[in-house]
RNA sequence: GGGCGAAUGGCGGAACUGGUAGACGCGUUGGACUCAAAAUCCAAUAGUAGCAAUACUGUGAGAGUUCGAUUCUCUCUUUGCCCACCA
C-alpha cells in the first residue's frame, strides 16, 4: 500500500469536477432546487483564513444537499469595486482594473485548490460593464420611483487631500492619509429612500425564522421603531418664529417641561448665523472627540436664545430655548423638549444650566411627596403634580391618554418615529459603478437615456489628483447628446449598492436586457442559505432585503420579498499575536516555539505572546492558506477548519490540530486499504448486526449534525467512526456486509473531504453518483441496553438489560446487583421513578 | 448608557425534549518499536482519598422548582459582541 498522495489525488479531483461540469446548475423543475450562498469576496489579493472557512462551510452544506437530491446552485463571485484597488493602484502606479482583475485570477486559482463545488459559469463580478449596466438601470429605475433622490448632506471632508472620507478612514478625528482634522461639510449626493420601508423591513424579520436573533435585534435596533407624539410649541420673541415641533416618546411628563433645546443645525440657527457667541458655540460643539463613545459621554453644552418656548398644556408656563449639542438635527425634528426629571440627558443639562426639576413621576411604592434629587427617574409609576393627568400608570396608560388629549385640543398628534435614516449612495471616488445621471447647463440633473447605458468607467484615469480623479477627467465628463451639452455625474456608487442585488444576478447571469430573467428568479430564489461573517449583520442584509423591495416597488415581479430564507453567521479564524521587544508585529512564521517560550527566528531574541485575536495584516497574525494546502492538501484544511469549535464561534488556528487533521487523512487511507482487502476476501459469510447498527447510527448522528450547523461535531463523529473501525476490523472478519456499510460511511464523509472520499469510491469501483444514504430509525434502539439505577438521585449501578423489560424485572434485578444491594438492603423503598430504556430512581430512608 | 449572548478538565469543545457530565480532538504522562530520533502503535488523563473495589466533590457564585438541573426560574459576578446624546 502506497501513502496517499494528497497533491496527485486532489489534483485529479479538481480536474474531473471541472472538465465533467460537475456542479453545474440549471433549471430542473423536477427536482426541489437549494440556493446555497457565501457572502462573495472582495479581490484583495490572496484569499485569507475567513474565506477557507466561510466557503468550506458553504460547501459542505451544497455537497450535502446535493447528495440528498437538490438541484443545487452554488455560485461565486467578486465584490470587485472599492477604494483599495484605488489606494493599491496609485501606489503602485498601475489601473485598478488591472489590480482587481490579477487579484481575481489568483483568489480564483486559490479557492478552486480547496476543492468547492462551484458552478463557475455563473461567475459574476461587480466592476465588470456587463453587471454595472443593469446596476445604473436599477437606479433609473429606482429614480422613475422616486426611490431615489438627491439632497445636500454633511461628509467628512478631508482638506488637505479635498476628498471625502469614509467613516473608517477617520482616525481620532484626522484622515487616515493625510492627517489633516477632517472637517464637516455640505455636499449634494444622491440617497436611496430605504426609510420609505422602515415598517416593511421590521416586519419582515418576523418571516425570517431561520435568522440569528442577534442579527434580528441588531437590525430591529437600527432601524429603531418609536411610538410617540409630535408636539407643536408655541414661542415667543423677537425673532419671526412663533412656533416650533419636537417629537416625544414621553409626552406624558409634559408637566415636568423645564426647557427647549434645539439642534445647532435647527433652521432656527439661521436667526444667529452672524452671533459671534454663537459661531463660538458651533466650533465647541464639533470639538467634543469625533468617536461615537466620546460624543455619547462628552459634555452637554448649550446656548441660550431670547426665545420662549410656552407648555401647550399650562399656557401661562414659559421655559428658556436653548441650542443643545446633543440634539440630532437628523432624528425627529431636530428639537426636543426637556424634561429634567425623567431623563438623565436633560437632568445633566438642567443642573449645568440652573433650570427647574420638576417631578411629575413618582415610583409605585413611593408616595405623592416623592422627588428626583441625584438622577432622574426613568422607571414606571404614577403621574403626580400633573393636574388632569395625576394617577395615570406611566408610561403605559399615561402616553396613550396624553397623545388622546392633546390630539382633542389640535396641540399635538400620535407619531411612529424611526431611527433609519436614507442611504447616502454618492461615493467620490473613481473605482466605482458610475451613476447614469447627467446635468444640463442650469445643473439639472436628468437621466442618461437607457439606450446609452452602460456609462463606462474611463480606462485611463489619473489617481494623482485631489478629489475624485473622474472631476478632472473632462473628456469622460463633458458629453453632447442631440447637440446638447451635458455634464456627468462623476460620483460613483457605494459598493454596497452592488452587492445589494449580486444574488440575483447569480440566477441568470448571462441575461443581457435587463439585471435578471424572471423565470430563474422565480426558480432559484430565495436563497435557501447564506453563509458569512457577521459584521455585515446590518448594513448589507438591510441594503439587500430593501434592494429587493425597491425593485419590485410598483412591479410585482416577485413572489418573494426577502432575498435570504436562513441566514448563518460564521465566527472569525483566530491566531496568536506576537510582538519583539521594541514592540514590532511578527509574524508566526519569524517565531519559534521551545518549551513554554517563544523566540525570533532570526535573531534569538524572546517574543513576547499577545492575546488570540482575529487575524489581521496589521497585527501580522495571518496564516496563508494557499500554503497550508500545499503542505497538507485541501482536505486536511476543510476538516482542520471545521473541527476545532462550532462554526458560529470564532476559531483558534492551532498547528498541532492541522498536523492531527492531516495525520487523520492518512490514517483514513490506512484503514481504506484494510478494509478494501476484507472486502475483496473471498469468504464472505457472516452478516453482521453490530456493524449494522453502528453505521445506522452514525448516518444517523452525521446527518442530524449536518442539519443544524453542527460541523464541528461531525469531525468528532469522523474520529468515532475510525476508531471503531479499527478496533472492529481487528476482531471481524469475513463479513457480508462490511462493503455496503462502507460505502455508506464514505458517502456520509464526502461534504467534508470530497477528493479522498472520491477517490476511495473510485477505489472500491463506485462511482459519483451517490445518495445520501437512509438511516433506519427503529434500528436506531439497540436490543440490548444501559440502564442507569439511581439510589436517591445518585447513580449507583449500570444494568444491562433487554429493551422494554417491565419496571418489576427491572427492580428485581436491581435487588440483585452487587452495587445497589449494599444501600438497598434493610431499607424500606419509599418511591420509584421509572424512565423506560433509561433511567431508575430509587427513593429510600437513609 | 441601551440591547443581545456566553461561562463545562491544562486547552478547543460534546451532552437528544430535564435523565450515565466531560464524546471527539489537542496537550501531558507512561509504555512498545528504534543504536537513536522522527513517524507509528498501545495505555492513562476532572479533582480529592485509596493498592484497589469504591467513595466524596464537581458544569462562574448563591437560591428556587423537581425523584433528578450543564439544561428551567430568580438574584449576583465576570466576560464577549453590537448600538450609542434617538428625545
Amino acid at each position: 500500500m502506497s501513502r496517499y498522495n494528497f497533491k496527485l489525488t486532489e489534483d485529479k479531483w479538481q480536474k474531473f469536477w471541472e472538465e465533467n461540469k460537475s456542479f453545474k446548475s440549471e433549471i430542473n423543475r423536477d427536482k426541489k432546487k437549494y440556493y446555497c450562498l457565501e457572502m462573495f469576496p472582495y479581490p484583495s489579493g490572496k484569499i485569507h483564513m475567513g474565506h477557507v472557512r466561510n466557503y468550506t462551510i458553504g460547501d459542505v452544506l451544497s455537497r450535502y444537499k446535493k447528495l440528498k437530491g437538490f438541484n443545487v446552485l452554488h455560485p461565486m463571485g467578486w465584490d470587485a469595486f472599492g477604494m483599495p484597488a484605488e489606494n493599491a493602484a496609485r501606489d503602485n502606479k498601475l489601473n485598478p482594473e488591472d489590480w482587481t482583475k490579477s487579484n481575481i485570477d489568483t483568489m480564483k486559482k486559490q479557492l478552486k485548490k480547496l476543492g468547492l463545488s462551484i458552478d463557475w459559469d455563473r461567475e459574476i463580478s461587480t466592476c465588470s460593464e456587463d453587471y454595472y449596466k443593469h446596476q445604473q438601470m436599477f437606479f433609473l429605475e429606482l429614480l422613475e420611483k422616486k426611490l431615489v433622490y438627491r439632497k445636500e448632506n454633511y461628509v467628512n471632508w478631508d482638506p488637505v487631500d479635498e476628498t471625502v472620507l469614509a467613516n473608517e478612514q477617520v482616525i481620532d478625528g484626522k484622515g487616515w492619509r493625510s492627517g489633516a482634522t477632517v472637517e464637516r461639510k455640505k455636499l449634494s449626493q444622491w440617497f436611496f429612500n430605504i426609510s420609505k420601508f422602515s415598517q416593511d423591513l421590521l416586519d419582515g424579520l418576523e418571516k425570517l425564522k431561520t435568522w440569528p436573533n442577534k442579527v434580528k435585534t441588531m437590525q430591529k435596533n437600527w432601524i429603531g421603531k418609536s411610538f410617540g407624539c409630535e408636539i407643536e410649541f408655541k414661542l415667543e420673541g423677537d425673532l419671526p418664529v412663533d412656533k416650533v415641533k419636537c417629537f416625544t416618546t414621553r409626552p406624558d411628563t409634559l408637566f415636568g417641561f423645564s426647557f427647549l433645546a434645539l439642534s445647532a443645525d435647527h433652521e432656527i440657527s439661521n436667526y444667529y448665523k452672524d452671533n459671534k457667541d454663537f459661531i463660538k458655540f458651533k466650533e465647541e460643539c464639533s470639538k467634543t472627540g469625533t468617536t461615537e463613545e466620546a460624543i455619547a459621554v462628552g459634555e452637554k453644552i448649550g446656548f441660550k436664545t431670547n426665545l420662549k418656548a410656552i407648555n401647550p398644556l399650562k399656557p401661562d408656563e414659559k421655559v428658556p430655548v436653548f441650542f443643545a449639542n446633543f440634539v440630532l438635527m437628523d432624528y425627529g425634528f431636530g428639537a426636543v423638549f426637556g424634561c429634567p426629571g425623567h431623563d438623565q440627558r436633560d437632568f445633566d443639562f438642567a443642573k449645568k444650566y440652573n433650570l427647574d426639576i420638576k417631578t411629575v413621576v413618582r415610583p409605585a411604592d413611593k408616595s405623592d411627596n416623592f422627588k428626583v434629587e441625584r438622577e432622574a427617574y426613568s422607571g414606571s409609576g404614577i403621574l403626580i403634580n400633573s393636574e388632569f393627568l395625576n394617577g395615570l400608570n406611566a408610561p403605559d396608560k399615561s402616553v396613550i391618554e396624553t397623545i388622546k388629549i392633546l390630539e382633542k385640543k389640535k396641540l399635538g398628534k400620535k407619531q411612529i418615529n424611526y431611527r433609519l435614516k436614507d442611504w447616502g449612495v454618492s461615493r467620490q471616488r473613481y473605482w466605482g459603478c458610475p451613476i447614469p445621471i447627467i446635468y444640463d447647463e442650469n445643473g439639472d440633473h436628468q437621466a442618461v437615456p437607457k439606450s446609452m447605458l452602460p456609462v463606462k468607467l474611463p480606462k485611463q484615469i489619473n489617481l494623482d489628483v485631489k478629489g475624485n480623479p473622474l472631476d478632472s477627467k473632462d473628456d469622460w465628463k463633458e458629453v453632447t447628446i442631440d447637440g446638447k451639452k451635458y455634464t456627468r455625474e462623476t460620483d460613483t456608487l457605494d459598493t454596497f449598492v452592488c452587492s445589494s442585488w449580486y444574488y440575483l444576478r447569480f440566477c441568470s447571469p448571462t441575461e443581457n436586457n435587463y439585471g435578471f430573467n424572471k423565470d430563474e428568479i422565480d426558480y432559484w430564489m430565495p436563497v435557501d442559505q447564506y453563509i458569512g461573517g457577521v459584521e455585515h449583520a446590518i448594513l448589507h442584509l438591510l441594503y439587500s432585503r430593501f434592494f429587493m423591495r425597491a425593485i419590485d416597488y410598483e412591479n410585482s415581479n416577485f413572489n418573494i420579498t426577502e432575498p435570504f430564507e436562513s441566514l448563518f453567521t460564521q465566527g472569525m479564524v483566530c491566531h496568536e499575536t506576537y510582538k519583539d521587544i521594541n514592540n514590532n508585529w511578527l509574524s508566526p512564521d519569524e517565531v519559534e516555539k521551545k518549551g513554554d517560550r517563544y523566540f525570533n527566528k532570526s535573531n534569538g531574541e524572546e517574543i513576547k505572546v499577545g492575546p488570540s485575536e482575529s487575524m489581521s495584516k496589521s497585527k501580522k497574525n495571518v496564516i496563508d492558506p494557499e500554503f497550508i494546502i500545499n503542505n497538507y492538501g485541501a482536505d486536511s484544511v476543510r476538516l482542520f477548519i471545521l473541527s476545532d469549535s462550532p462554526p458560529e464561534k470564532d476559531v483558534q488556528w492551532s498547528e498541532q490540530g492541522m498536523i492531527s487533521s492531516y495525520k487523520f487523512i492518512q490514517k483514513l487511507w490506512t484503514l481504506h486499504n484494510e478494509i478494501k482487502l476484507k472486502i475483496n476476501d473471498e469468504k464472505k459469510e457472516i452478516f453482521d448486526e453490530e456493524l449494522q447498527e453502528f453505521t445506522n447510527l452514525t448516518i444517523a448522528k452525521i446527518t442530524n449534525n449536518l442539519e443544524k450547523f453542527n460541523y464541528n461535531v461531525i469531525i468528532a463523529n469522523m474520529y468515532e467512526t475510525y476508531n471503531f473501525f479499527v478496533n472492529y476490523l481487528k476482531k471481524n472478519n469475513h463479513l457480508k456486509n462490511l462493503e455496503e456499510n462502507y460505502i455508506k460511511i464514505l458517502t456520509c464523509f464526502s461534504p467534508i473531504i470530497p477528493h479522498f472520499s472520491s477517490e476511495c469510491l473510485e477505489d472500491l469501483n463506485y462511482n459519483d453518483n451517490l445518495s445520501w444514504p437512509k438511516y433506519n430509525n427503529a434500528l436506531l434502539d439497540k436490543e440490548k441496553i444501559n440502564v442507569v439505577i439511581q439510589i436517591n438521585g445518585r447513580k449507583r449501578s449500570l444494568i444491562n438489560i433487554n429493551r422494554g423489560i417491565s419496571e418489576k424485572d427491572l427492580l428485581k434485578l436491581v435487588k440483585e446487583d452487587k452495587n445497589c444491594e449494599k444501600y438497598l438492603s434493610k431499607k424500606e423503598i419509599k418511591k420509584i421513578v421509572y424512565v423506560e430504556n433509561r433511567l431508575m430512581n430509587i427513593l429510600i430512608n437513609e
